[in-house]
DNA sequence: GACCAGGCACATC
DNA sequence: GATGTGCATGGT
């Protein structure tokens, strides 16, 4: 079997089991920024609770965001872990975001995808997974995004070695997969919530819709 | 109480 | 270039 059937049959059983799963999960692609980096190294559901801080006091917004003081900020997103380190990162996000684009949306989706990527990796604090994830979550822009579940999955069923690093992982994923901003989209989602719903609990493993697979 | 979570930068060898 | 470490909360 190809990779490329492979790839395909992965997603279905994952589909077919968990439905549309339409992410990312945001009201704006703002919120979908900041939640990009919130959610490093930390569960979606201590993200949320962060990102609902911002929301009471109506401050998901750039502007407002640059000028909150750093303990100010850090205090909010406090539940999301990491928060010195996280308050920081987003304060250099949100600095890039106005000054190379105003902070507009539409202006930042102007540019071109991997002239974008670059420009991005070079900010303090944002990484490959937490890069890719504002281009296609937040910027709809098709690009495969790589995450811990994504090697756990296929390296235990055998389609990638364990060693795979994450640029590798990315071109294995897009040369083998139609150029398709929402296969690419709905694709990571089901491998994130497979991920966190059966992969991590073994007594599970018989019913996660990948048990079969490789 | 240990272990983990939708990473990343930085130090050290 | 590979490997190790700090960062921190909240759920299981």
């Amino acid at each position: 079997m190809k990779n490329r059937d492979k790839l395909i049959d992965f997603f279905y059983k994952m589909y077919d089991h968990f439905g549309p799963l339409h992410w990312w999960p945001g009201d704006s692609p703002f919120e979908v920024m900041v939640g990009a980096i919130l959610t490093q190294n930390t569960s979606w559901a201590n993200v949320e609770k962060a990102i609902q801080n911002l929301k009471e006091k109506d401050l998901l917004d750039p502007h407002k965001l640059l000028n909150l003081s750093h303990e100010e900020l850090a205090a909010l997103i406090k539940p999301s872990g990491f928060f010195n380190i996280k308050a920081r990162r987003l304060k250099e996000f949100v600095n890039f975001f106005i000054h190379e684009y105003n902070g507009s949306v539409e202006k930042m989706k102007e540019e071109e995808l991997w002239y974008l990527r670059n420009k991005l990796l070079k900010v303090k604090g944002i990484g490959k997974e937490t890069a890719d994830s504002i281009l296609l979550y937040a910027l709809d822009m098709p690009i495969f995004v790589i995450d811990a579940y994504t090697k756990r999955i296929f390296s235990r069923h055998h389609i990638i070695p364990t060693d795979m690093d994450y640029d590798a992982l990315q071109h294995f994923f897009m040369e083998n997969l139609p150029q398709d901003l929402r296969l690419y989209n709905e694709y990571h989602a089901q491998i994130v919530l497979t991920g966190k719903t059966y992969c991590r609990k073994k007594p599970l493993c018989n019913i996660c819709p990948l048990k079969d697979m490789g």
